[in-house]
DNA sequence: GGTTTCAGTGAAAGCGGTTTCTCGGATACC
DNA sequence: GGTATCCGAGAAACCGCTTTCACTGAAACC
């Protein structure tokens, strides 16, 4: 194929003028090497263009420097580029750090497919899974010593590690805004209060309201599926229902923008008679008409934050999950 | 770190009774083994639970069952769903042929960066582009022998090879179908024209004009750049300087929708007075109001076509590209 | 029937690193 | 000054699989 003549430790060795152990050792960063020695092999590594061969090192060391970033296809990865972003921000960081980001996209559920036969197999360092529900898979990995990492929060108190956005504070911040502008009556409309995202912001939004010494009425709580059809259509029905409400927290931009639309046609309109927030800042909310006050997420901090914790797990150290902070973004529609 | 006893060839081989260099014939179908031996060896297999060291096949035969998927950060992948559903899309497909995706989002500018010393140091079998402008990275690594396959057109006649959209099919189709319903003066928001697939949009919208024998003047091609700012600012302005437009092919969705947001602005509806045509069909066409009319494309599909032809290079097939048909879905727009 | 092919198989030499083990010399200790 | 320690460095084994090479017995040929 390719008739490379990639160096080897052989031909650094003699250039250097020491042992294929001690090439070894420099490259490894071993400190026991003579100073002097140690920069002869520096030396001879640029001056031949050396690069390491990974599938050696791998073989060597059991090492492979490839950690396995696990998306279910079930995961709305094909309509949100949520994920893709978080997941850019996480190869970035592993890039910085030698490390390479394998993608696998497959259905997880099963706990004895590919994946999961892959993972097992010991070819990655590392896993990370993106914000799951309950796969036995995570834990079993974890069991077996393969660092894991999720990106978002798993639902249990387990002893995972994960990085998160602070959902729960986000959707309190939005609610608070809305409480303070004046409103009397603020619904929301949920994501999949089965996942801990949703859930989270459910708490959030109930939070702001204990807060301010009020307790959101079951009535204003809509479980959405964060589609704009599901915003749209529950907003439709409690303005029926509950005519007195004046402000509405959506889980997602989507949804809100749904519910705006549904607010519209009842015309009613946005944010006089009814104030909205959404959450996630995506594209759609600065070109909505009115354009939609929302809550930013730090989306690649966030892949960024897991590829971090997934290093320092790497290097032994004990990590804690790390919440990332929110922002308000105020626009018309609240 | 893990104590894993996994096999290898040795126990498989004394549990099949034969010599580890028949083992691996079997495992690599090698047809000249006896069929009895080779039944032997996967009924060892089976039992022992085996499982190839992908190092150690890395390093013993120079395939690494890697392959790079490059995405450069300029490119929109935070905004844009499409990359990521592209990529899902190819990491299927690759998977199922046991070869793994190689993620790796960095700046590719730099023919020089990590990326490129990464893609030349044989760290994987192939890698896949998307869409990019002039390269030379890409010419180098494909004429270093490396197989190389493009998510998009090469705008050059290059001899990459590359799978794509019919991005010149769909904007005639889309460009027919509001010339079929009667509008005389359709203009267009192109996309990026230095780029393949923002040309091939637009060489499309003046072919369907050429078919019936019109010409598009000039004044009715509007340089967009993929944004809804853009979309809404040139049909202002285009709406002010001729007035006589009766219908927009937008080069995206998101263009499209700042294109009607303009028109309505202007006090003219849609698509009574204009219909618009958009690009994509992404969650938005749906959603918006009117709904839009759009071309539709198989993404995933994209993706999937792109690993085959990735797939069949390796193989040492003959491949040549492949274009993906597009779809027209009529909404309220148009 | 004897010599050539040839297909099937095993022994063994790598692939390019890492790591254990050993050893010589220098330092420390009595 | 002699022995116990320690440290830095090299030799060599090893990681698990692929592949060349040589060899065997059988089929093919004259």
């Amino acid at each position: 194929m390719k008739t490379n003549e990639r160096p080897t430790y052989s031909q650094i060795a003699i250039h250097a003028g020491v042992s294929e152990a001690t090439v070894s050792r420099v490259l490894n960063g071993d400190l026991k090497v003579h100073p002097e020695r140690a920069s002869r092999v520096h030396a001879a590594v640029e001056a031949l263009g050396y690069k390491k061969n990974r599938a050696a090192t791998a073989l060597a060391s059991g090492r492979t420097g490839l950690i396995a970033v696990v998306i279910d296809d079930d995961l709305s990865v094909f309509a949100d580029p949520f994920w893709a972003t978080v997941s850019s921000g996480i190869s970035r960081v592993l890039l910085e750090n030698e490390l390479q980001t394998l993608l696998m996209v497959a259905s997880v559920d099963k706990a004895d497919g590919p994946v999961a036969h892959y993972l097992e197999g010991g070819e990655v360092d590392g896993a990370i899974f993106f914000q799951l529900h309950k796969h036995a898979l995570v834990r079993r990995l974890s069991k077996q010593g393969l660092p894991v990492v999720i990106a978002g929060s798993p639902n249990s108190n387990s002893e995972l590690i994960f990085a998160d956005t602070d959902n729960f504070g986000g959707a309190a911040q939005a609610t608070r805004h809305l409480l303070s502008l004046g409103c009397q009556n603020v619904a929301t409309i949920t994501g999949d209060v089965e996942a801990s995202a949703g859930l989270q912001r459910l708490n959030g939004y109930q939070q702001a309201h204990r807060e301010v010494g009020k307790i959101a009425s079951k009535a204003l709580i809509l479980q959405g599926d964060y589609t704009f059809e599901s915003g749209m259509r529950l907003t439709a029905q409690v303005l029926e229902t509950n005519p007195e409400i004046d402000g509405i927290f959506a889980a997602n931009d989507l949804m809100a923008l749904g519910a705006i639309r549904a607010i519209e046609e009842s015309g009613r309109s946005v944010p006089q008679d009814v104030k909205v927030v959404g959450f996630d800042d995506s594209v759609m909310a600065t070109n909505s008409k009115p354009s939609l006050t929302t809550i930013r997420q730090d989306i690649v901090g966030l892949g960024a934050a897991v590829a971090e914790l997934m290093i320092a797990s790497l290097n032994g150290e004990i990590v804690t999950p790390r919440i990332l902070k929110t922002e308000l973004v105020i626009r018309e529609s609240a």
